[in-house]
DNA sequence: TTAATATATAAGCATATAGTTATATGTTAA
DNA sequence: TTAACATATAACTATATGCTTATATATTAA
């Protein structure tokens, strides 16, 4: 298959991101489904600002786009990027997150206010 | 096709590693040819303390090995590595090195001493 | 053994990074 | 409009990183 290049200093800012396993762990996360900044607080131990700093982070290169509804702001990985591909072909090495993603689905951060 | 997968914190780590534009390139020169620090040297712009730190970084994570001939050692990329698969699919994804490649065999430091 | 060469290591420094706490912004519901 | 809540931003700090220069090590040839 033939795949999109990408600049080696482009490249080598996605990997530095990615090179973070709070960061690489969230890519991970968001490939199986969308989350808000309150459930990824159930799974990463630090803070809501680290959190939303590292969600920048990933935005800011375009990995990821974000979707405000009501209170929440939902993220998802940004398959129109053209480091989309890249991002897919480093996750097929990196374990699905399951557990992380049953402990998001267990605690149901956004369901504490009735909604 | 059945990837190997890492653990997400090792997986970090490598991407960290390649997270930095020398270091990418470096990688991505060794997909196409062995090379010795003196080469190298050619091609980037820094000292060879710098360059042979960088070699030695990637050594640590296994991901290229060492060979001495002479008075040079030649790294080349470690295809026994369990990180090797998740390499060349990040490779994929970055420009052949073609016009450095060029830059080294143009100059051919080690030909300077007549072996 | 000594000189020349290639590479590695040590030490130091400037900048980048990832976390923290405090505070601001934006949305919803009373 | 005010209170409650989710998220973002600002300011700060400790540590990591990438470079430098100086020096050590290892190999070869005279």
């Amino acid at each position: 298959m033939l795949k999109s290049k990408v600049v080696v200093e482009r490249a080598a800012n996605v990997l530095k991101l990615l090179g973070d396993k709070t960061r690489l762990t969230m890519v991970a996360i968001l490939k199986q489904r969308e989350c808000c900044v309150c459930e990824f607080l159930e799974v990463f131990d630090m803070s809501q600002p680290s959190i939303s700093q590292h969600l920048r982070k990933l935005k800011d290169l375009g990995l990821v786009k974000e979707e405000r509804r009501g209170h929440w702001i939902y993220y998802s990985l940004n398959s129109q990027s053209d480091l989309y591909g890249l991002i897919e072909d480093i996750l097929e090495h990196v374990p699905v997150q399951t557990e992380k993603i049953k402990q998001i689905e267990k605690s149901n951060p956004t369901l504490r206010c009735g909604c």
